[in-house]
Parts: structure tokens; C-alpha cells; sequence
DNA sequence: GTAAGGGCAATTA
DNA sequence: TTAATTGCCCTTA
């Protein structure tokens, strides 16, 4: 079980239509601090499919980057429902995801 | 085994 | 309030 796994497992608990941020996935993990781990893994993300990695958002809500493509993140988050406005989640606090 | 970087976060000015 | 700097953890080279 690697850091890289535990992160996975945790996103997953995500349900469609949720986001959460790099900084809850990484304390969910035990890595309060591991939030640029996280985006490392995430980017070399070995299940790309099964790994919802575009429910991951900044801490302020903003989308933040994303390997294939920021409109391509925020265009999936739309179709979940979620709405983006210039980069950023409107209803953020409400979207939000918490383990 | 060492070094650098990454889809950030929290702090400080 | 926005911008810049520092720090943290993990993976990859």
C-alpha cells in the first residue's frame, strides 16, 4: 500500500458531483502537508480512468491545473454538475467534499 | 544514494 | 486583497 494507492482509495470516495482539494486529500491520507505530492501523483496518474483526478481543486476553489488540459477539468466538472466560471467553482463551499 | 520537480498550501508583506 | 516566498511530501531521473 503506497502513498500514491491511499490517495487513489480516498478519491474515489468522492461521489460525481463533488470536488475536494489537494490539501484534504493529502490530511485524508495522513499527509497534511503532502498537497504537491499529491499533484505529482496525480499528474503520472497510472489510472487515469478509474481516478476521478478532476474532482481535485485548489484550496480556494479555483481549478487549478490539470495534465490533459484546464478546459478539459473544468468541462467534466460542468458536466457533474458543477459549475466553473472563469477557472473557478462558484459553489465551491458546496460542492465540496468532505471525508 | 542524491537531486530536482510537481495539476499546491500556508504565511508574510 | 493580491503577490511573492517558503515549506512540505512523494515520485522520478
Amino acid at each position: 500500500m503506497t502513498f500514491s494507492t491511499k490517495v487513489y482509495r480516498k478519491l474515489l470516495q468522492v461521489p460525481k458531483g463533488k470536488v475536494t482539494t489537494y490539501g484534504e486529500l493529502a490530511k485524508a491520507v495522513g499527509s497534511k502537508n503532502g498537497q504537491r505530492a499529491i499533484g505529482m501523483i496525480m499528474k503520472k496518474n497510472p489510472f487515469p480512468v478509474i481516478v476521478p483526478c478532476h474532482r481535485v481543486v485548489k484550496s480556494d476553489g479555483k481549478i487549478g491545473g490539470y495534465a490533459y488540459g484546464e478546459k478539459i477539468k473544468s468541462r467534466m466538472l460542468a458536466n457533474e454538475g458543477i459549475k466553473i466560471k472563469d477557472g473557478k467553482i462558484i459553489d465551491f463551499d458546496k460542492e465540496r467534499f468532505y471525508f
